[in-house]
DNA sequence: GTGTAGACTCCTGTCGACT
DNA sequence: AAGTCGACAGGAGTCTACA
């Protein structure tokens, strides 16, 4: 398939930057969400691709809507 | 892992609804953004579960902002 | 035009261990 | 606390074919 762009490396800065707000770690964080450490750390570092089920958890995690974790939109 | 809620089948209903507005067939649909065209017929019912990859080159073809696709926001 | 099924490749998501 | 590696089962994403 044919990668847009850099919307993991967006994404995962958003969440980093939610996930430090918010004042938890990342372990922490995933134990929250019941995801791996490992797993949440790819994903912050753009190396991992989530699918929307996680971006869900992720969202609740954090206790915010899920159009948070993307208010970064679309780049070219 | 564990499965927030059917946000499978509300993102697939939303797109489905985005798509008929823009006048496209699932298969027009399908070629504009690249994807197979049963594979955006399995994430249109629920079936399936795209990344945010996915999630990113869907929006494009719809011309609409990503959050566009999830403005339902998180069910409990 | 859409839904489904089967088969296939590659990656998502989990885990343990070391830095 | 966070990054990275290797290994693994299961699922994402493609394709062909039929209803």
């Amino acid at each position: 398939m044919k990668t847009t762009s850099g919307i993991r490396s967006l994404f995962g800065a958003n969440l980093k930057r939610l996930r430090l707000q918010s004042g938890l770690s990342q372990e922490a964080f995933a134990d929250k969400c019941g995801l791996d450490r490992t797993y949440v750390s790819g994903i912050e570092r753009g190396v991992r691709n989530p699918t929307i089920e996680v971006v869900g958890v992720l969202a609740k995690g954090l206790g915010v809507a899920i159009n948070a974790l993307f208010d970064f939109d679309s780049p070219p």
